[in-house]
DNA sequence: TAAACCGTTGTTTTT
DNA sequence: CAACGGTTTA
């Protein structure tokens, strides 16, 4: 096949370092590649590359974060030798590899994947099955906890071997009855999409062995954020050829809660003999200013391979930190602030703001919207999450899966159709006696004993209307939504004050929908709803739009903006207060660490103009709560940044300290009290033993008194070293 | 069965 | 301040 030879369009512009990854032969490569270094560029031209050299298209499989990421990608290879590349997700990847093969599992491929609250909803029901303690069984902490085992490949059954005391069984018992349930119902989680995959691989080797004859090459970017079973995954598709890229950053790492792991970057080079490594150290995206700052921030970090990035550019303009009564000055002043950057001729595109969770949106919207300046919130997710979505989705997805028990529970009775709970509870029951699905149960309706005539009628007409809508021509989703909108009377029969906001929810959906089957004509109902439930919140943004985007520092990475406004620098925010809780001393909390990589994200996304923001004041859950500085704003370098009248530089007056920002904290959050053990003397002095209601049991390990109150170091035993602040009257004998 | 009410509870980040 | 669960009442 003749193909448009052009190797120097493909290396033309790159430095040595990025020369040297993108045609880099045989064998595993690692690339370190410091923020802003060209990182997405050495990945599409490395493809670029390889397809020059006559690897066929159909032979490289690319990763990428999010689905926008791969779909940029593609284009990006696309616009250089013309050839249309693989790129997913892992998730996706895996949810198409699934559908072709998970039969070979005993499996069905029309599988409904299920999202976290939906798996919360399955535990829920399963905690009071089992009738036990909500408090101590919280679905929450459970579903967690099963995240976190299924993050490290650990099934429910070697969970249960391995469980110590009665919590810990209960919860291994619950996640072998959540896998039971999501089989039932035929459902994968999102871990399991991943899982599902390792154990197709282990058990069938044949489907592995075909893959790894097809993939000559396996690329996958942000490998610092890949979790255990990423790692597996991209372990055994490179298994024959040995052509793996790993592109990442670990100062970028900042997914550690949903099992990412920097070992997996760390120690590539041993879990790949003879791997090839390139640095990149050089930043071509932002002013010496804002990469002098980032990096003076970053060197905090104890766990931390140091590394320094240079740049070729100029100084630029300092950066801005001010600080605002509250969230709502905040908020105007970013957008006043925007609004004189876009005079200035930026365009509202090249302008972002970033922010630590979602919550702190609202203020900057109302800010931009007094001033009539265009933005956009990237929360796809929030939206999918919306209940008409939800519901929507639901009636799809039993279309597509009858078994679906999940979908049938949420919309049995969505809209209001007469059958309660009563109705249900015998339903379920008679579909566990019978080992049959719920839609099954309520096909046999009849034969149930005990049910009135009326919830008799209610279940004959919900079969009818499933019946009806299956018998649809399923070409066009948006057709499928239609119907179901009107032969529900979705948003009719919603009370008149809210039909409105419905109405306005199930529209944008229809838009989403109709954009679906515009894009993938042949992607059909199922094809719609892997991609809804797989979409991230920056998959939604739309970059052409002219508005400013205003995203979590999460959705953040991989971007860049020429100007950057973070908000909301505040002890318990920025380090959020999750991130503070076992940990308030000194900088070797792996959970504050993590919570700096996040503002080092945010920082070097920006090319030339960065503001950081903060406010004295801060309404936490309709609450005002006077917010402390972050520390990390301690952290910057005075050279370089302008801190705006109201703001005190760093240390000023020495009353601003570390360890003054810690004790209030301290004061705030963690007084509670404390029974001595053991130990006589001082009460709480060095050795006494200690029990806590929160920590167990430990050991003082440092003390000191600070007026009425009592500094103490804690060695807990099951929670490691823990600083409490307490009044003395806080503290009981045993 | 469904609406209305009341109390509790939690409360980051997202494939 | 929500959202959710549970209870009471029509």
């Amino acid at each position: 096949m003749p193909r448009k030879s052009r190797p120097e369009k493909i290396t033309a512009g790159l430095t040595d370092a990025q020369r040297e990854a993108v045609c880099y032969g045989e064998g595993p490569l690692l690339v370190v590649a410091g923020a802003g270094s060209g990182k997405t560029r050495v990945i599409t031209h490395r493809i670029a590359y390889l397809l020059e050299q006559g690897v066929l298209a159909d032979g490289v499989i690319a990763v990428t974060f999010t689905n926008k990421a791969a779909d940029e990608m593609r284009r990006r290879v696309e616009a250089l030798v013309g050839e249309e590349v693989h790129v997913s997700t892992f998730h996706s990847f895996c949810a198409r590899l699934l559908r072709r093969e998970i039969f070979r599992l005993g499996r069905d491929p029309s599988f409904t994947i299920y999202d976290r609250a939906d798996s919360v909803r399955v535990i829920r029901r399963i905690v009071k099955d089992l009738e036990l303690d909500t408090s101590t069984f919280a679905p929450g902490t459970i579903m967690a906890y099963i995240g976190v085992r299924k993050d490290r490949v650990e099934g429910a059954e070697e969970c249960r071997k391995t469980a110590l005391g009665v919590v810990d069984r209960t919860f291994a018992e619950v996640y072998g009855r959540y896998e039971e349930k999501l089989t039932e119902s035929n459902a994968l989680d999102f871990d399991d999409l991943l899982l599902k995959t390792l154990e197709l691989f282990s058990l069938c080797p044949e489907v592995l062995q075909q893959r790894q004859e097809r993939y000559l090459h396996v690329l996958v970017d942000e490998y610092q954020d890949t979790n255990l079973p990423q790692h597996l995954i991209a372990r055994a598709l490179q298994g024959k050829h040995r052509n793996i890229t790993a592109v990442g950053d670990p100062d970028q790492m900042i997914y550690s809660w949903r099992g990412a792991r920097m070992e997996n970057l760390m120690e590539f080079e041993e879990d790949f003999p003879g791997t090839h490594v390139v640095t990149l150290e050089r930043n071509y995206r932002s002013s010496g200013n804002i990469l002098r700052t980032a990096s003076a921030c970053i060197r905090n970090n104890v766990f931390r391979r140091p590394k320094e990035l240079r740049t070729e550019r100029d100084d630029g303009a300092a950066i801005v930190v001010a600080r605002f009564a509250d969230s709502y000055a905040e908020g105007q002043w970013v957008a006043e602030q925007a609004g004189e950057l876009v005079e200035d001729g930026l365009s509202l595109t090249d302008i972002a703001v970033f922010y630590r969770t979602k919550l702190q949106s609202a203020p900057v919207e109302e800010a931009f919207g007094l001033l009539a300046l265009p933005h956009q919130v990237v929360d796809s997710v929030g939206f999918y999450d919306r209940r008409e979505v939800k519901d929507l989705r639901a009636y799809l997805q039993l279309l597509v899966n009858p078994r679906d028990n999940e979908s049938l529970l949420r919309i049995i009775n969505t809209p209001r159709r007469g059958i309660g709970n009563r109705t249900v509870a015998k339903l379920q029951a008679a579909a566990e006696a019978r080992r049959q699905s719920l839609l099954e149960a309520v096909r046999d309706a009849q034969q149930l004993e005990g049910l009135s005539s009326r919830a008799q009628g209610a279940l004959a007409g919900f079969l009818k209307l499933y019946r009806e809508l299956s018998e649809l021509d399923a070409g066009k989703v948006a057709a499928l939504v239609k119907q179901v909108l009107k032969r529900t009377q979705y948003v009719e029969r919603h009370p008149p004050d809210q039909q409105a906001d419905v109405q306005e929810v199930v529209d944008v959906f229809l838009g989403i929908v109709r954009q679906y089957d515009r894009r993938h004509p042949e992607g059909g109902l199922m094809g719609f709803l892997e991609q809804a439930a797989l979409v991230s919140d920056v998959d939604g943004w739309n970059a052409q739009a002219s508005a400013v985007p205003f995203m979590t520092l999460h959705s953040a990475k991989g971007l860049e903006f020429d100007a950057v406004f973070i908000v909301g620098l505040e002890e318990g925010v920025l380090p959020h207060r999750r991130a503070l809780e076992d940990n308030v001393y000194g900088s070797e909390d792996p959970a504050l660490e993590e919570e700096r990589r996040l503002f080092y994200v945010g920082m070097t996304r920006a090319r030339h103009r960065l503001f950081i923001t903060h406010a004295r004041k801060r309404t936490v859950r309709g609450r005002e709560e006077e917010a402390l500085p972050s520390r990390f704003l301690d952290e910057l370098p005075e050279e370089g940044v302008e801190r705006l009248p109201g703001e005190e530089p760093a240390g000023a007056g020495g009353s601003a300290g570390g360890f003054a920002r810690e004790m209030e904290y301290v004061l705030k959050r963690k007084r509670v009290s404390l029974r001595i053990l053991e130990g006589a003397g001082d009460r709480l002095a060095k050795g006494v033993r200690v029990s806590h209601p929160h920590y167990g049991e430990g050991e003082i390990i440092e003390s000191s008194s600070l007026g009425t109150r009592h500094v103490i170091r804690v060695n807990f035993i099951e929670h490691g070293t823990v600083t409490l602040l307490l009044p003395a009257e806080d503290v009981g004998p045993a």
